[in-house]
DNA sequence: AAGCTAATGGAGATTACGTCA
DNA sequence: GCTGACGTAATCTCCATTAGC
């Protein structure tokens, strides 16, 4: 979040800096490209507050009177709540990360980067393996093995924890791709079984036309199977017309040409 | 122009801590 | 002093999206 954005504009504070953005003067960046950040410090029992406002690598010490029940207050609330947002979070654990690594080239790359706006890191071949390989070990880091692969990687923790981000992310896009190939074949072996079927009904549906009276007392002749009750055509010996006669025509594929051992 | 992927911002969940009754 | 409820801030992960290469 931008210090010029609508959440830190509606809280009634105006942060004014005397100074333009030194090194993009005229740029017509979006407010977010621009580094700044504000960081309230805690400090010992009964100390004011620390307010630190930054810029890049600049950083300006504030002393902000914040009254104590700050709070507690509505209004004041809401600016407490926008400035503790991810962005002010993140761009502490940045500075946190400048103070540690300064030794870093990466990181006054990002230094220059944050000046001149989003700059795409691209990951070396090695550095790519060992994310790679890492992330074969564990999908997901906790921050000492973050901290560490950062460390063995030199990069910021920040980007490892991005790069597994978006490595979770590809892995979830690929299984989706995965699953809905298998679906799409499911469903291609459900029409062809549903064709099959269908062409049987007409089969059936033929024969039936073929022999109406015998189809009549067929249906005169319906049982249903004990186990499960589906109903079928079951042969009666008594009967002239019964199925039974030429068991052919009918129980060729009829698992309940015997009920009792059908289900 | 399109694809890949690093980076960003927002939302929700969890945890830690302080305050109050 | 102890305890539970509550509010707040910090932190993390996931997700959708943006944007550089």
């Amino acid at each position: 979040m931008g210090i010029g954005d609508d959440d830190a504009c509606n809280t009634g504070l105006v942060l004014g800096l005397g100074l333009s953005s030194p090194s993009k003067p005229d740029h017509n960046q979006t407010p977010r490209k621009i580094p700044l950040f504000l960081k309230l410090e805690s400090t010992s029992f009964g100390d004011e507050p620390s307010l630190t406002l930054g810029l890049a690598t600049h950083k300006v010490d504030v002393k902000a009177a914040v009254g104590g029940d700050l709070y507690r207050q509505g209004s004041s609330l809401s600016a407490v709540y926008s400035f503790s947002s991810g962005k002010v979070k993140r761009e502490r654990e940045v500075s946190s990360e400048v103070e540690k690594n300064n030794n870093s080239s990466r990181i006054s790359d990002e230094d220059e980067e944050g000046v001149n706006g989003r700059k795409k890191l691209r990951l070396s071949k090695k550095q790519s393996a060992l994310l790679e390989e890492s992330f074969k070990q564990h999908t997901t880091l906790t921050p000492k093995q973050k901290q560490a692969l950062a460390r063995q990687l030199n990069l910021k923790p920040r980007q490892v924890e991005v790069w597994f981000q978006n490595r979770r992310a590809r892995t979830k896009l690929k299984q989706t791709e995965v699953d809905c190939e298998l679906l799409k074949k499911c469903c291609e072996t459900l029409r062809d079984e549903n064709r099959r079927l269908q062409k049987e009904i007409q089969e059936l549906k033929a024969l039936k036309l073929a022999q109406p009276f015998y189809m009549h007392m067929q249906g005169a002749t319906l049982t249903v199977c004990p186990s499960c009750e589906t109903t079928r055509g079951v042969g009666d010996s008594n009967n002239p017309y019964s199925m039974a006669s030429n068991p052919r025509h009918f129980y060729n594929n009829n698992p309940f040409s015997n009920p009792s051992a059908a289900c």
